[in-house]
RNA sequence: CGCGGGGUGGAGCAGUCAGGUAGCUCGUCGGGCUCAUAACCCGAAGGUUGCAGGUUCAAAUCCUGCCCCCGCAA
């Protein structure tokens, strides 16, 4: 198959490795402009442009897919397929119908559960016992198009947001191979996705990372899991931003809520809604991950303090 | 030049503003106590204070340049 690829971060970049090494011919790789990003502000290529660059595809950044002289472009490559992973724009109806094959697109969950942009921290937060990915036709809506294949994998209870983001983009990559195949073949289905049981995964902001400690212990523990290794979740001590990388439900002990029970080298001891949380891995503005109990030996924290949810 | 924090014995930090050869918590080693211990007590080892240069009688502390790490933001 003749197919052009869009895609922006990690996730895609494992795609359209998969692709590259399966006998399809990619005709063009289309990424966001590099952004000024990070530490710096310096400009950065988003990893789908580097794995592109290195393997010598054209790369294309428009600003907007919706540019005019960008869908000349893509017309004029004549694909048979378009693959959008993870791209990072709406693609207009214009774009959807120019390939005969359509255009297809591989989303980390169980669709339609966990819709949008965050699928893979929702479900660890969620509690899910299993999630998995996903290939669709695209139509207009925020990933609601018809499924060609599911694949499945069971979230494990030390799953963090790293863990289960490699695990989903590798599977990602086999099973969009497998739905070119099919597609190639004509085996290819097409499932509506039922409504029910449909819900979406907001993106992970300012909000969705702070802790709230009247929460039940179980859900705080899963929220880290869930944003280690990024962004981190967050609450403050007197004014301090602190990260919170890992942690375990531990019985409570009656303190109010955000309440630091007890301090040891195994962590520290704070009381949730129920339960409480020992934390074991702690971060602070400035300065690296560590043991709660390294971290101990020089930041000063009282039994009785509280963490909270601002400044 | 986006904003900001930091690099001090093995780990985490204080000391830098008002220059005078380095301190705390932990770890390590030795000894003691104890039925025992991750507990407690006593003692010890271990540092060219990120790198280079400058000012000074004297620099972790002041000045200049460089390297590295991190938080916000995107």
């Amino acid at each position: 198959m003749r197919i052009v690829f869009m895609g922006t971060p990690d996730f895609a970049a494992a795609s359209l490795e998969a692709l590259l090494a399966s006998p399809n011919q990619i005709l063009a790789v289309v990424t966001q402009p590099d952004r000024p990003r990070g530490r710096g502000q310096r400009l950065q290529p988003s990893p789908v442009k580097m794995v592109a660059e290195k393997a010598g595809l054209r790369v294309l950044q428009p600003q907007s897919v919706r540019e005019e002289s960008f869908q000349r472009q893509l017309e004029a490559l004549v694909p048979d397929l378009i693959v959008v992973v993870a791209f990072g724009q709406k693609i207009p109806p214009e774009i959807l119908e120019l390939p005969p094959y359509g255009c297809i697109n591989v989303h980390a969950s169980l669709l339609p559960r966990w819709r949008g942009a965050a699928p893979i921290q929702a479900a660890i937060m969620a509690g899910d016992a299993e999630t998995g990915v996903s290939i669709m036709y695209m139509d207009e809506g925020w990933d609601t198009g018809d499924i060609i294949l599911k694949r499945e994998v069971e979230i494990e209870p030390a799953e963090t947001g790293g863990s289960l983001h490699d695990k989903l983009a590798k599977l990602g990559a086999e099973t969009l191979l497998n739905a070119i195949r099919l597609l190639a073949e004509g085996k290819a289905t097409r499932t509506p996705q039922p409504e029910e049981g449909a819900c979406y995964a907001p993106k992970l902001t300012g909000e969705s990372l702070l802790i709230d400690w009247n929460r039940k212990a179980e859900a705080v523990e899963r929220q880290i899991r869930a944003l280690n290794p990024y962004p981190g979740a967050r609450t403050y001590h007197n004014g301090t931003l602190l990260r919170i990388w890992r942690g375990k439900v531990v019985r409570g002990e009656g303190g109010e809520p955000g309440q630091i029970l007890s301090l040891s080298k195994t962590g520290i001891v704070v009381q949730a809604k129920d339960d409480a949380l020992l934390i074991e891995e702690i971060q602070r503005a400035g300065g690296g991950k560590m043991p709660a109990g390294a971290f101990l030996n020089g930041y000063s924290l009282a039994r009785g303090d509280f963490f909270r949810r601002d400044e």
